[in-house]
DNA sequence: CTTACACCTGTGCCTAAGGCATGGGTCAAG
DNA sequence: CTTGACCCATGCCTTAGGCACAGGTGTAAG
């Protein structure tokens, strides 16, 4: 198989395919008359778990990690498990930051109905944003 | 006012003052003396439009629209209504993605639960995730 | 055999919004 | 002058691929 007949068969994109690749996440054979990259069965088969995992959301690094404890013959399940569990909490904060953005949009639609358009002041840029900040704390980057 | 300073009477980050400094978003004074860059009161105004528009998550290529067209002395508004549109059925989409993955994180936390740690066989890296993919299908790159 | 042409390949550069590290400059105290 | 604390500007790094480019491959026609 080569990288766009795998990607269709896994229904992906070549460039992705080509990314794993690079990175090392899956390992193809070289075609030695034309240097193309060649595919196998087990590698389709990684691959697959690999865009299973990205379902889930694991990053890529993570992913990484599994395949290397998996490759070492080692279980992956208790470190995908903490994968999980740490992704659905970080899914959780994902949710709540856009339900906090959305009420704020949709209050900043609601208030701007019944204000007109001005054109910008010496102080002013767009009185419909400036005049909205009241009452809101800004956050540092507090991430995880 | 320096950096540092800017940064803290907005809330924000010294790097986040520079990197709009950097893409020409706010213009500082070069300080002749010790090349440091000054800012004055204009530019913090200007620098708290950013940041709240940042706050309904425009983006800083939008942003620079806007400033663009209102440095011009045109009115932004028309402009900024579409862009908070347009965000809105963005954020929309977004909750919507993450809703499903919360159910599918949350789901496999839940049929995992009864399972075992099993170690990877030929076929199987991990069976927790490998066994997961039925009746859920994948998506190719269709964004906006 | 050669030509034509569609499709395919690998490589390298690009992204958003800053974060972080580095090396040096500045200011006040001693 | 020297120490030390803090501050500054600059440049590289990040995700997960997307996209453009230049060239290779394969098949049909001549």
């Amino acid at each position: 198989m080569r990288v766009t007949e795998l990607a269709n068969a896994m229904d992906t994109t070549p460039d992705t395919v080509r990314y794993y690749t690079r990175i090392g996440l899956i390992v193809p054979i070289k075609s030695p008359n034309n240097g193309y990259k060649t595919y196998g069965k087990k590698t389709q088969q990684r691959l697959k778990f690999i865009l299973s995992a990205r379902q889930l959301d694991f990053s890529v690094e993570e992913i990484k990690g599994i395949l290397s404890e998996s490759d070492k013959g080692n279980t992956a399940c208790p470190l995908v498990r903490e994968i999980v569990e740490h992704r659905l909490a970080e899914t959780e904060k994902q949710f709540q930051a856009t339900l906090i953005l959305r009420k704020r949009l949709k209050k900043a639609m609601d208030d701007w109905q019944s204000k007109p358009n001005k054109a910008p002041t010496g102080d002013m840029i767009c009185h419909l944003i400036e005049g909205e900040s009241e009452g809101d704390a800004h956050q540092r980057g507090n991430n995880g």
